[in-house]
RNA sequence: GCCCCAUUCGUCUAGAGGCCUAGGACGUAGCCCUCUCAAGGCUAAAACAGGGGUUCGAUUCCCCUAUGGGGCACCA
């Protein structure tokens, strides 16, 4: 889509560190990441910290953690630096003065000495006639005696931009084509707050255009912003980068965008993940994340939803993203993470593993992950499951299972104490303790007996690993042991013959 | 109040005037496989917001309405 007369491709993500990362912003991110990455081009990271009473502290760690873990690299930024830095806002301050004095000394912005109460009066005033609020360009006709009058009280002052009066703008969106805009709904918004520090539409338009950025990439609710932007590029005389606004994220109940949210919460009874650092500790695959996000909004096409992200950076294209919110369809998450946990190789999965086990506070033995990995595969969607659904293999200790629990429906303790005291006396006389001889051998008493396969596997399931639900029964009794095994069958007999 | 954007199964999406009896995926339900749970296979229910145009023909183009989202800060 990039024609090959246009400008190298540069773009850039450029968060606020206002405190944690949002996944709404990774997203972002992910979709500047994909399109460099597709056209061979840079992908700038750059910190937005002209609000001083929003930065919150740890922020920019909170970034760096976020792209890193999800493999978004970028070629330049604050910490790797590159050939148009300093990449922080705050040590840019001079450049955006430097600017706004410009466009004072062009005619294109002005001083405006309102006091924040004179604002509010005319926002309330304007409200109440029913009119757009915003400000009333009180300033922008001061003669040159007031205004030099006001210097000369040394008044606060802030700069602001001279809008078009009239006419109209259009914008072109690389995903929804042109928009227009009168410019008449248009405010003489602020470049320089009275504190010397930018606003974000100054900072940008400047930065932009100083780093050379060829393509701006980011959510929607910018949209209403771009006209502003483009009559900016104007009075300054420079080209402004191709824009595409990205759709956003909507929360699950179909209640206003994701991003009102600022940690994860609870929808119909399942966890909403909203933070980067959430999706990492509920053991979400980076990998899974990015697929995950890229078929938000984007498709892959060939009807094909798993891919890697390799595959995306080849078929990226941002005209081809669809235009429409979207609801955060966070339920194929747990669908995606499954198939990309059972494409790891062992050796990838084990550590996840691992970390599952230990964080739940069990020793793991190396044998015993290894025999249990397999296993587990294809039956966990994150790795905490692997806790749930063979932790037994790690803990030493063995509680006796009750009674209750141990006997299948319809069977009697007579029965199951007669049937565990045949199975121990069969399973003993093994020689050795494979699943499958133990398998044949319980297939024999099945066979002789007349017993359902489930009713007898279900019951050795429960007397030999205490769940109903675990890995596959004689796998499982493999890795515990032919002792322990037996052991444990002893053990329920006995419960069951106190019972009868 | 004004401005802008959007609107295909519950959800994410394919669809760029005839290929659409609208395809895929998640989820849901059923069946198969099966020692439980998964995985896998098969099947099912499930959508073009409504109304006008344009056209031989509209999911696809235009308009209106409705609904949803966003914006109108010395926040980004």
């Amino acid at each position: 889509m990039t024609d090959s007369t246009a400008r190298p491709v540069r773009v850039r993500f450029a968060p606020s560190p206002t405190g944690p990362m949002h996944i709404g912003g990774v997203r972002t991110a992910l979709f500047n990441w994909l399109f460099a990455r597709h056209n061979n081009g840079k992908f700038i990271l750059r910190i937005e910290d002209t609000d001083r009473k929003r930065f919150v502290p740890g922020s920019l760690e909170k970034i760096y953690d976020g792209l890193g873990w999800l493999g978004l690299n970028w070629d330049e930024g604050p910490d790797v630096g590159g050939p148009y830095g300093p990449y922080v806002q705050s040590e840019r301050l001079d450049l955006y003065k430097k600017w706004a004095d410009w466009l004072i000394d062009n005619d294109k912005a002005y001083r405006c000495y309102c006091t924040a109460e004179r604002l509010e009066r005319v926002n309330e005033e304007r409200k109440a006639r029913k009119e757009a609020p915003g400000y009333d360009r009180h300033c922008r006709y001061l003669t040159e005696a007031e205004r030099a009058e006001r210097e000369a009280q040394g008044l606060p002052s802030v700069v602001r931009f001279k809008m078009p009066l009239n006419g109209s703008t259009t914008v072109y969106d690389m995903i929804r084509g042109n928009v227009q805009f009168e410019n008449s709904t248009l405010q003489d918004l602020v470049l320089l707050k009275s504190d010397g520090f930018p606003t974000y539409h100054l900072a940008n338009v400047v930065d932009d255009h100083f780093m050379e950025i060829s393509h701006i990439m980011r959510a929607n609710e910018w949209l209403s912003s771009a006209p502003i932007h483009f009559q900016l590029y104007a009075a300054f005389g420079w080209e402004m980068p191709q824009i595409a606004h990205l759709p956003v994220l909507l929360n699950p109940n179909g209640k206003g965008k994701l991003s009102k949210r600022s940690a994860g919460f609870f929808e119909d009874g399942r966890k909403v993940l909203v933070l980067a650092e959430e999706f990492k500790a509920a053991g979400y695959l980076p990998q899974a994340v990015v697929n995950f996000l890229t078929n938000i909004g984007w498709s892959f096409g060939e009807d094909r939803e798993v891919f890697s992200t390799q595959e995306a950076i080849e078929r990226f294209d941002i005209a081809r993203v669809n235009p429409a919110d979207s609801v955060y369809p966070i339920e194929k998450l747990d669908w995606l993470n499954g198939v990309w946990i059972r494409n790891l190789s062992e050796d990838e999965l084990r550590p996840y593993l691992r970390e599952a086990l230990e964080s739940a506070g069990l020793t793991v033995d190396d044998a015993i992950l290894n025999q249990v990995l397999p296993l587990a595969q294809t039956r966990i969607k994150t790795p905490q499951e692997i806790v749930e659904l063979a932790g037994f293999l790690f803990r030493d200790s063995f509680a006796p299972v009750p009674f209750e629990q141990l006997i299948p429906k319809k069977w009697d303790a007579v029965q199951a104490r007669s049937i565990l005291e045949q199975v121990v006396e069969r399973l003993s006389a093994l020689d050795g303790w494979t699943h499958d001889k133990q398998e044949a051998e319980m297939r024999a008493l099945l066979e002789e007996s007349g017993l359902k396969p489930r009713d007898l596997f279900g019951m050795l399931r429960v007397a030999a690993t205490g769940q109903a639900i675990s890995p596959p029964l004689f796998e499982t009794t493999e890795i515990i042991g032919k002792d322990e095994t037996l052991r444990r069958l002893r053990q329920a007999a006995e419960t069951v013959a106190v019972q009868g």
